[in-house]
DNA sequence: GGACAATAAGGACGTTCGTACGTATTGTCC
DNA sequence: GGACAATACGTACGAACGTCCTTATTGTCC
């Protein structure tokens, strides 16, 4: 899969280092991300954790040593969670005409289906931890490099294919594409579904006016 | 000016119920506009507020009912400096051609800048309470809709004096603009600067082509 | 089967949270 | 100038925070 980061999921952190494998870690995970998911990361503790799930406090400092190890295992859990329902997803469905816009795609529809609560996890934590430095912001950017790193390279996909004009400028696509990501997760979770349609459009009409504008894809190689 | 929520300012809310005005209220917004830029406002305490300001905690109780009022009189303050910084200085300047231009351009200064130190308090907030119900994100929403029918009214003006296209989706552009906005701020925090970059020239590009196609703008008649 | 480490529970720690209360002091209006 | 309300401080409260410690129990490897 294109998207490198999955493989630091929590499984490969912590399961990796000792002998027993943990599905108490994993079953503390899918807690934690609902909570942080509207909550925030901070907004994540460690004694409501443990009373929602039935669990002693002093075992989940065990389970995790230090809060900060939790909130970047849940983190990472999310984002393997976000591999699976938008990168996976798109890999497998093919529904659009270019590997970036199924990616788009599958990312709209996976805020639509609320796989997480609080829409998007990524977008949650990056603005949470926009200007807190420290271990957490690192994690992020370095998930976020991720996510738009794999849209470029669908883009480049694209572009080799011939379905996408080689003209343009990847990084503007990326960050255009990802800025309405960005404007979309808001609009959902704030009630304005007419803007998020708005948005998932904008991006649909901007990946059209690629191809049809100078590229030569195979559909219409195939119509002359 | 063009940005109705300007008048529910604390100064509104407050020393209009009581008989002598307080500078104090405003001293303390003042820091707790700086520490919920970065922290949030649920990162924003009491505790804190009081010996950041060598002030006991039991009167800022009493300067603010409650932590809820305190967060909301925050976010009004803020977004009366926001009014300040961004929609009068547009107002003033009157650098771009069209209005519209004039606020998009302020509000990448505006950020920029660093007026306050998270970014933009608005995609701060709306981020920070999309997912939790309450008074707050009440208020956000309403500041939110403040700011798109602020840049919907100048897209409005544009049209009527002819200098932006007649044909176009208002609520569209409304959409694609402020998504430019809400993907630059991330992308400034985060120190990714040649996003930011992008994500402003987007919107002059954006905005530049609504011009040119189609529309009869003034300097257009005067070449001609 | 003995050694060892992960799993699990529970309690105590010092701190900070938001709120409430009591008591002065200051400023303004009649 | 007396009444009243806003201003200001200090203390105390119960609850929750993250961390640390001790004590069993369970599972796995040599």
């Amino acid at each position: 899969m294109d998207f490198e980061l999955s493989r630091f999921s929590p499984q490969y952190i912590y399961d990796g280092r000792f002998r027993r494998g943990s599905k108490t870690r994993a079953v503390v995970l899918a807690r934690a991300i609902e909570v942080a998911s509207t909550e925030g990361l901070e907004g994540l503790t460690i004694g409501r954790l443990a009373t929602d799930l039935g669990m002693s406090k002093g075992h989940l400092t065990v389970l995790f040593p230090s809060k900060e190890a939790l909130q970047i295992a849940t983190l990472d859990a999310a984002m393997a969670r976000f591999a699976d329902e938008v990168v996976a997803r798109a890999e497998r469905a093919r529904s659009s005409r270019t590997r970036v816009g199924g990616l788009c795609d599958a990312w709209f529809r996976y805020v639509a289906r609320r796989v997480f609560p609080g829409g998007c996890f990524l977008y949650a934590t990056a603005n949470e931890y926009r200007a807190r430095p420290g271990a957490i912001r690192d994690r992020v950017r370095e998930h976020r490099a991720a996510w738009n790193r794999c849209l470029a390279n669908a883009i480049g996909d694209g572009q080799r294919t011939g379905r996408i004009r080689r003209g343009i400028d990847v990084a503007d696509l990326v960050v255009e594409l990802t800025s309405y990501q960005a404007g979309a997760n808001l609009a959902a979770l704030l009630g304005d579904r007419a803007a998020f349609r708005r948005a998932a459009r904008a991006t649909r009409v901007r990946l059209r006016r690629l191809a049809d504008a100078g590229a030569t894809p195979a559909i219409a190689l195939r119509r002359r």
